[in-house]
DNA sequence: AATAGTGGTAACCTATTGGTAACTAACAAA
DNA sequence: TTTGTTAGTTACCAATAGGTTACCACTATT
């Protein structure tokens, strides 16, 4: 609660999602289903592969997103919204419209997620 | 939009408010007008004051918050979320929601800030 | 035989973050 | 006279975050 600093739910949700590109990932799989690991990298053009996959195996030990592997050559590695992980979509939202908010008119978006 | 990744209103917002503690200060600056550093300080048990210092001054040059000094000695110096800084409510709010959806039931609390 | 495609990992580097201790100015209290 | 008080800053150092490049395995294609 508020008046207990050294225990404020901020605090935990920042540790979740508390940094440059978790949030930033999280978005990406809005858009429905399963995303590829390449179609991430392309999307996301400022991160690097292995910034990516490291914070993809974070959010996955966090039960946030599932990871889903097949057994193919070339391999195939796909990554979903977990259910706690759309519990995040408020927060998502509430970000994305601060962000368009202060943002000038011209690039301004609207949110239009297919996952609810 | 989230067609446009690449100026995608998320990434704005985390670039104002996307790190460890960035948000836990706004969130002490909710509970009502003007607070002082050495308050802030103590209230923020884990933060070093080089540290929040800092944050205090990215935060102030962005705008969402207002620093009033003192001429006296010893010096004074508050805090205060600006108008600009008050439009981030409804993020820290979802935040802090969820933090709280997550956490267990004893570690719970309430979202009675002074502000609005 | 060489190349492309995929989802990584390893080695290496830089940049940012964070921590500690010492220092400042000016006044008040002991 | 010494100490305490406040809100810093500076110097120095360690730890973490993030970036670059190269490489791998395996198959299909050229």
């Amino acid at each position: 609660m508020l008046q207990n600093p050294e225990n404020c739910a901020v605090v935990r949700t920042v540790g979740y999602i508390g940094n440059k590109w978790k949030p930033i990932i999280l978005v990406r799989l809005l858009n429905g289903g399963k995303v590829r690991f390449g179609k991430l990298c392309v999307q996301m053009a400022d991160i690097s592969r292995k910034i990516l996959s490291q914070q993809l195996k974070e959010l996955e030990e966090d039960g946030l997103i599932i990871r889903h592997t097949y057994m193919e050559k070339p391999p195939r590695v796909e990554y979903e919204l977990s259910e706690l992980g759309k519990t995040l979509i408020p927060v998502l939202k509430a970000m994305y419209d601060w962000g368009n908010h202060i943002a000038p008119p011209e690039q301004r978006g609207t949110w239009d997620p297919i996952v609810r």
